[in-house]
DNA sequence: CCCAGCACTTACAAAATAGTCAGTACTGGA
DNA sequence: TCCAGTACTGACTATTTTGTAAGTGCTGGG
């Protein structure tokens, strides 16, 4: 890379998104702040350590912001900056469409796994 | 996985858009055909694997469609579908938001290098 | 004639990403 | 007292994803 820019903007949301779980944390706290539990149990399937390596990324990002409650045993909240606020904005379209198209992604997903038996992929 | 559809929308999207370069392959398919060697020239730094692999994946979800010439040598371009199109539609407001917020990103980035060089990370 | 380019494929290696599991210091409830 | 829950760390493994490098059959240009 010669210059500190991207070429195409999306390339830059994508430096921000990366990661499984990032736009799904982003999600739910466009809907106001939650605790660490309750993002554990609101992103299905996400891990407890995957959760808060991409809660710490996303923080160190400036993305979103961590409340520590100073409490023990300990209270800690998350919420979106609002440069957070802004990124969740661009992601409501995308939300939409797959909302949308829910049933047909759905089916492309399930022939994806189906041909895969076939050609023997895992 | 109890039924075949997504919690929140955002996830169906996930399903089709997860690699590296795909949001940058539609992205570039959305100003009209290419043929494969001009999208590798496109989509800065993809290495031809993982562009044909993208693509792949990208035809079989009925995202591009595959138009082959049938020449000797070959000569075959892609285009989005119109689903393909929707899509591309919903990463515009992503793309923007990319650009315009594009040197506060590159710096995050800068800082999340530097942080990492001090920490210890790859 | 040789080499570059076309659109791929394959085998393999490396890196990124994700996941499990145990442990920490502490408290409130059964 | 014991157990569950809080937020989090670290060691270790597994899986997925990406990259590298080579090869294929063919043609047109130098």
């Amino acid at each position: 890379m010669t210059t500190t820019n991207f070429r195409c903007g999306l390339e830059a949301v994508l430096a921000i998104l990366g990661g499984k779980w990032k736009p799904l944390i982003i999600y739910h706290l466009a809907s106001g702040p939650k605790r660490t539990g309750q993002l554990r149990r609101l992103v299905t399937n996400v891990s407890e350590k995957m959760l808060i390596q991409h809660l710490k990324e996303l923080t160190d990002d400036g993305v979103i912001r961590r409340i520590d409650f100073q409490k023990i045993p300990p209270h800690v909240e998350y919420e979106l900056t609002d440069f957070g606020r802004s990124l969740a904005l661009t992601l409501a379209p995308m939300c939409d469409w797959g909302t949308h198209h829910d049933g047909q992604i759905a089916a492309i997903v399930r022939n994806r796994t189906s041909a895969a038996k076939v050609d023997g992929r895992a």
